[in-house]
RNA sequence: GUGGUCGUAGCUCAGCUGGUUAGAGCGUCAGAAUGUGGCUCUGAAGGUCGUGGGUUCGAAACCCAUCUUCCACCCCA
């Protein structure tokens, strides 16, 4: 038998003691500042069932869904000489018919996925639960998600994403809410960062108003690479998209825009006269803009045009976050999904939500140095351990300290008293207790401060009465 | 998914155009008057050179495949 090289799967990581320390530092704080705002939470399986999740992410998000195989024979039905279509009942035979329509195939043998992210989830959960939820219901939901998609830095293949979602109404106060959520939380973790937000009907009305409403993902697509790749280069892109020249020509007034917020109103104000969707999403923006004015926000946010979410599922506001001092992709998304649960059965019911990306929070407060000290060890006391007789003394003594809710521990055997306080200073706890033979005398400890070096003498009642005060 | 890129001790890397027993720093472990850590000193362990093929008298170095890393596109947290 080989031995083999121990690996994980690509995209995906093991967590140290000391990054848990972190990432739970991180997840804490989202989760204490969504609970301020009246958020609760819930869970949902890992798996969800393909009919699901397929679908709702357009072409490019099937593909990144990892599938997840039938269990027991999944050939079973299939029989020797071929493969039987699921929508008719024509059998063919042959691998490579079965290789040509690999989609009924795959449908065949795997009929569950591992979730892609935590809104589509979320809509399946109300629409099953809905006569269970009070209404506006609000939620968050901090779980790992999947996605079979190429790693890079800040690109996982399983990530966790903390989602704040609120269902059952159209109301703007609920995208200030989350801006404010988001202000709140990077605040309190000490990132500085840009909340950029547009909205999805802005973006329909450019592309209506300037003839080409068919074409809006494409337009939004190269408007969104406009600081990459320059004007010209926009310009290029959209013709290969098939647009007209007087299309390009009417959209760049867009292109162009600059100025303060309300300047970019003006402009597209012009613009949407001939389109009615245009305008709603300006009264959006305007109402949405005049709200946060009066907020007195901490870090920075603004409107910007450039700003085109892929997921097919927005339709109103789309937001999206990035810290200031890293480039790395968004550590932050969501937007207003006017019909998320109607292809389960439950129309007409607006929501809007957030999702906090915990993987790329954490790469991001780890550049610049974010985390406090203050989180590192858990352990404040260790007892050094002498031998039979002291030990048992020891463990009273340590129980007690445990019950006053302090965290302690015992070494494990009595090596070298060296090894011992070289296991405290490594683990960084920053007392030592010894008791030996003189101690268990006299009944005083000795306590020894490991970052200062100091030893003092304390009876169990002072070293106790010690420990709690600070 | 497309196009690149990286892979040598636990970690960070060196190893000249293929040539004999593959190196360093850090870390680890063991010692340095037997109840005192961090610093210092001494010593030791640790490598199928990502994996599998091939070229060659000979490969860590060259070729192919594969896995992994990172990057660009795509998309996104």
């Amino acid at each position: 038998m080989s031995v083999q090289k121990p690996s994980i799967p690509k995209g995906t990581r093991d967590f140290t003691p000391t990054e848990m320390v972190r990432r739970n530092f991180i997840f804490n704080t989202v989760r204490s500042v969504f609970e301020i705002f009246g958020y609760l939470p819930i869970e949902t399986p890992a798996m969800e069932n393909l009919s699901t999740l397929m679908g709702k992410y357009g072409e490019e998000g099937d593909k990144l869904l990892f599938k997840i195989l039938n269990s027991g024979n999944y050939l079973e039905g299939i029989p020797d000489s071929g493969y039987q279509m699921t929508d008719d009942s024509n059998p063919v035979s042959g691998i490579r018919h079965l290789k040509s329509d690999i989609g009924a195939f795959t449908r065949h043998i795997s009929e569950k996925g591992l979730r892609y992210d935590l809104t589509v989830p979320f809509a399946r959960f109300v629409v099953q639960h809905q006569n269970e939820l009070v209404f506006p219901f609000k939620r968050y939901q901090i779980q790992p998600v999947w996605r079979a998609d190429r790693p890079q830095k800040g690109r996982y293949r399983e990530f966790f994403q903390c989602d704040v979602d609120v269902i059952g109404s159209p109301s703007l106060l609920y995208e200030v809410e989350l801006i404010q959520i988001i202000d709140e939380v990077f605040s309190r973790l000490g990132i500085q960062t840009t909340t950029l937000f547009n909205n999805r009907k802005i973006l329909a009305g450019i592309a209506e108003a300037i003839g080409a409403p068919e074409k809006m993902n494409e337009i939004t697509v190269a408007i969104d690479k406009l600081d990459k790749i320059g004007l010209e280069k926009v310009c290029l892109e959209l013709k290969e998209k098939d647009l007209h020249d007087s299309a390009i020509s009417a959209l760049q007034p867009v292109l162009l825009m600059e100025g303060s917020i309300n300047d970019k109103i003006l402009v597209l104000e012009d613009l949407f006269k001939l389109s009615e969707t245009g305008m709603k999403g300006i009264v959006e923006l305007k109402h949405l803009v005049s709200l946060l004015k009066d907020l007195d926000l901490r870090n920075k946010w603004t409107f910007d045009v450039r700003l085109a979410r892929g997921l097919n599922y927005y339709t109103g506001t789309i937001i999206e976050v990035k810290a200031n001092e890293v480039a790395m992709g968004s550590i932050c998304g969501g937007g207003r999904y006017d019909d998320l649960t109607g292809i389960f059965g439950l129309p007409g019911v607006s929501g809007v939500g957030i999702s906090f990306g915990a993987d790329r929070i954490y790469d991001v407060m780890n550049e610049l140095n974010l985390f406090p000290e203050t989180i590192q060890h858990t352990t404040r006391v260790l007892f050094v351990n002498f031998g039979p007789e002291e030990e048992r003394f020891a463990l009273k003594l340590l129980n007690e300290i445990r019950h006053e809710g302090i965290p302690a521990e015992i070494y494990p055997d009595s090596s070298k008293l060296k090894k011992q306080l070289e296991y405290a200073s490594r683990k960084q706890i920053p007392l030592a207790v010894l008791i030996g033979k003189d101690e268990m005398e006299s009944g005083l400890l000795t306590v020894k401060d490991l970052a200062s070096g100091v030893q003092s003498r304390l009876s169990t009642e002072e070293f106790i009465r010690s420990l709690k005060n600070i």
